[in-house]
DNA sequence: ACAAATTTTTAGATTTGTCTAAATTTTAAT
DNA sequence: ATTAAAATTTAGACAAATCTAAAAATTTGT
């Protein structure tokens, strides 16, 4: 039985940025990498990592990286369950943008109570994916990463349905609110430029030119 | 124009405290009485005292006390109100009994975000009393104090409806909870005993025999 | 009014999370 | 393979919030 320990706000930032970087997988994450993601520096990577690896939360080996343990993997998806469910919350219940949530979600998945966001869930009816299209892990971790691509990636005639973004930040998202790109929207490849990568749609019956820039920060599921 | 600093968690916890010590009053509050209250040491009261001071939030004279300036006082306020709407939240939307939305509302009330605490009020249809009984400052730092009374104060006879309770413990709460005692019930005082001041009332049709310590932290408000 | 008791403050230490600057290790290049 | 560059760690410092122990101020009792 491992110990149990009292995760600070602070250190459950790092998980969530570990986890971010590098997955499930038990890849090593740089140092480097990790700072900045945060915008902190190396040196306080390694103060911190100590201390995680000291919990049991990370495998950290001097020089070489950083990786999460499974109960560090277990604290990451319960981080984001609850930033997801509260993403959801806020837009379905408070009809806050999809551009406003982040902030407010960055706070509220600190707040310490099982009871508390396992209620959030049942008022939200179970959602499998926040406001972004990002999926919402379970109770007991798991969830399902959506069959999706990179508009940009896909060939040309492709029909499917936008389902996620991947750039989160509100600019973007504005962006798209402007020009009435949603998820659900229905989307068509017609024709790619090859000076410089843009892409001729059709969303929602209604022909568009968009940017290379957007096409590969937005995730369609192809029709079947 | 006042500077505007970023005010603490810690912070938020002192005010609040100095707030229910001494209300809006410039009462000099002293430093044991806050110190017992938050469960610290005096010397930790005497050290915040200096930075809340710094920051205007508190009017600081050595060995003299402390009181809330009138920002101190617009603070203590908007932490009661994101508390209070927290706990209706808790109880209303998502099934919490009142003896859990304590905890929880003691994190909660640190969210900041203006936006967020006034859409939470408008989901909630704007509500006057905590699930305590306790009114909820409104927006611009006003609230209703309602004509109550302790139900150990008042005379034979009196008949009125329970609005609040004195000792929000989990333990007094369930107890009430036990005994099917609940804000809106009826009650009509009907004998007064003498020896040990316990009650013998009607509550809702059914008669009840309370002990003093019970009937002193009940409030009722009598009929017209 | 003066000594004793109480309250409050100060001084110095501790923990957490961060930083800078210097030292060390690893990686990359020729 | 050796050196230069890049990444990482260490050492020492700092701010926030707390504590203990000692000093200072206030209050109380006779």
């Amino acid at each position: 039985m491992e110990k149990l320990f009292f995760v600070t706000r602070s250190e459950e930032n790092y998980i969530k940025t570990i986890f971010h970087l590098g997955g499930n997988s038990s890849a090593l994450i740089a140092t480097n990498a990790i700072a900045e993601q945060m915008e902190t520096k190396p040196s306080s990577v390694t103060d911190m990592a100590k201390k995680l690896a000291e919990k049991g939360l990370v495998h950290y080996k001097k020089y070489q990286g950083i990786s999460l343990t499974d109960i560090g993997i277990k604290t990451a998806l319960s981080i984001i369950r609850k930033h997801r469910l509260w993403e959801v919350f806020l837009v379905k219940k408070l009809d806050f943008t999809w551009d406003e949530v982040h902030e407010v979600a960055e706070q509220l998945e600190h707040i310490k109570s099982e009871k508390l966001i396992d209620k959030i869930d049942e008022l939200l009816d179970f959602p499998k994916f926040d406001p972004h299209g990002d999926p919402i892990p379970s109770k007991d971790g798991k969830f399902m990463e959506r069959d999706k691509q990179l508009l940009s990636d896909v060939e040309l005639n492709t029909e499917g349905v936008c389902v996620g973004v991947k750039d989160t930040s509100a600019a973007f998202l504005k962006f798209l609110d402007k020009n009435k790109i949603a998820l659900g929207n229905t989307i068509k490849v017609l024709e790619k430029e090859d000076f410089d990568q843009s892409l001729h749609i059709e969303m929602e019956g209604k022909a568009l030119h968009i940017s290379h820039q957007i096409a590969s920060n937005l995730y369609i599921k192809k029709n079947d």
